[in-house]
RNA sequence: CGGGGCGUAGCGCAGCCUGGUAGCGCGCGUGCUUUGGGAGCACGAAGCCGCCGGUUCAAGUCCGGCCGCCCCGACCA
């Protein structure tokens, strides 16, 4: 009985069925569920917890590198998003309409934006005049909706949510360098916070953002050695300035057209992170994004009357420094909060039952794995801060073993067909520069190039044609 | 978009082959005992068997159509 109760309850093992661990995860761990809406989901509420806790930390690095917030509408007109062929060719496949307002049809049908550089920029037009009204450095955090077919949890899902940054400059280096500049705090973001390491560089050609004359992109590598692209920062040179007509008048009293960029990260990053650091106890959290970094368990039943209000007293003591939950429901055993914890990923749980208040210690128990502690209730409080670090290194530290240990280098078609196969993870190669060397590439190994590396440096010969590289690209299969 | 699988209580499933009163486990509610790694006992509530049509005296079960979801592959954050 007690075996079909835990058969009932365990996750499936991350090595044997991956995909159905992710989803299985994500559902229990309270994170997110299905929803009537077909490929869209519910973000609960330890989910949003989580994208806050992005947003939060990108809202701050946004304001100190001088953005702001704004809103645009959520409907765009069919003859806007048309303007900028490239752009309305890649996206019109997965564009949701607006055709009916009440019963009446309506004369132009709206497109939910699928991204809102067509509602945006007409607006840069009305507001940009003089070289004096540049930079434009606007965002807006909010959904986009794409019509897909095949959706997953957060990784793939009709509606997500993000933030779109879109701003406007006076030079071709501005711009650039504002690509940049977002590309690092998205690293830093993904690295820092998330403890995800990532490779950094552009995408080649075939790989960018319909319209974009250059696309900066963060890719991480899945522990089921499928690439994900984390974050992308896009150079769209004067392409929708041209489309949309954004002019402004340069101190020498020409007219010239604006350089743009747009760049965003979206709630794929929690599938990401769910991927990332979790095992077959469920999530695992990085301290520094986890809702909860510190949860309090107090053993109930025997001496609530003194466990309580100290469970209490040290909660309220902790919460001063740390984000801490005090799960004091009486309707659950201890045993089951430790699992549902460890399932939800929070890095530290503290236990504080009759013999540690008689005592004067709690047990601390990391979720990487390490055994229990018993501390001193008075000097816990330093010693949670220097494990919340601790396990924020090891988690990035575990990830760079992974992805250095799954990067490789090929210098023939065999031996990166090969490593795509064995490998199962980012293979660098040189690249000549041909479409249809990358054509044959991708026929031949399933894997695209993902990323060509901020450092770029040719590296021997193409595989496919054999004429001199000019650039060294990463394949990888991918999300 | 191709291949596979599944729709029966909130969740996970059995029942279907061979038609005849709707079942099991978990969860949920109440009570008592419990509580340091997913507690025990007792009682209880909860179902248009995905939808539409057909066959039949009788359909969860047989036949036809539709819808939805999941998984695995190709393309997109």
């Amino acid at each position: 009985m007690v075996q079909q109760r835990e058969a009932a309850s365990a996750l499936p093992k991350r090595s044997e069925n991956f995909s159905e661990w992710y989803t299985q995860v994500a559902l229990r761990a309270e994170l997110a569920d299905y929803t009537p809406v077909r490929g869209s989901m519910a973000i609960r509420p330890y989910g949003y917890a989580i994208w806050e806790g992005i947003q939060g930390y990108l809202d701050r690095r946004f304001k100190e590198t001088g953005h702001v917030s704004a809103y645009f509408p959520l409907l765009i007109p069919e003859s806007l998003l048309q303007k900028e062929a490239e752009h309305v060719e890649g996206f019109a496949p997965q564009v949701a309409w607006v055709t009916h307002g009440g019963q009446e049809e309506l004369a132009e049908r709206l497109a939910v934006r699928p991204t809102s550089e067509a509602i945006i920029l007409p607006m840069y037009a009305k507001w940009i005049q003089s070289y004096r009204d540049l930079p434009v450095l606007l965002l807006q955090w909010n959904s986009v909706v794409r019509w897909e077919k095949a959706t997953r949890l957060f990784l793939r899902t009709a509606e997500f949510l993000w933030h779109e940054g879109h701003t406007a400059h006076r030079t071709m280096e501005d711009a650039d360098a504002e690509c940049r500049l977002i590309l690092g705090i998205y690293r830093e973001l993904i690295e820092d916070v998330l403890a995800i390491p990532v490779l950094s560089g552009v995408k080649p050609p075939s790989e960018r953002f319909a319209g974009a004359d250059n696309t900066y992109t963060l890719e991480a590598l899945m522990p089921d050695g499928q690439a994900i692209q984390a974050g992308t920062s896009h150079f769209l040179g004067q392409n929708f300035a041209k489309a949309f007509d954004v002019k402004f008048l340069d101190s020498d009293n020409q007219e010239k057209y604006i350089w743009s960029t747009s760049w965003a990260v979206t709630t794929r990053l929690i599938g990401s992170l769910i991927m990332a650091h979790g095992d077959d106890k469920g999530l695992i959290l990085p301290p520094r994004i986890a809702p909860f970094q510190v949860v309090i368990v107090p053993i109930l039943g025997r001496d609530d009357a003194v466990v309580l209000p100290a469970a209490k007293a040290l909660a309220t003591r902790l919460a001063a420094r740390y984000r801490v939950k005090l799960d004091d429901r009486d309707a659950y055993t201890a045993g089951w909060k430790f699992n549902e914890w460890e399932l939800r990923g929070a890095p530290l749980r503290v236990e504080i039952g009759p013999r540690d208040v008689a005592g004067g210690h709690v047990v601390v128990s990391r979720r990487t794995g390490g055994k229990k502690e018993t501390l001193s209730t008075t000097g816990v409080d330093d010693a949670i801060g220097r494990m919340l670090e601790e396990i924020q290194g090891e988690l990035l530290t575990r990830g760079k073993t992974y992805l250095d240990g799954h990067t490789t280098a090929a210098a023939s078609l065999d031996n990166l067909v090969r490593a795509v196969e064995e490998v199962k993870g980012f293979v660098r190669v040189g690249w000549c520069g041909k479409q249809s060397c990358e054509d044959t590439i991708r026929d031949r190994t399933g894997a695209s190039p993902r990323v060509i590396p901020l450092d770029d440096q040719p590296s021997g010969t193409c595989p496919v044609c054999g004429m001199a590289s000019k650039h060294s690209v990463y394949y990888a299969r991918a999300y």
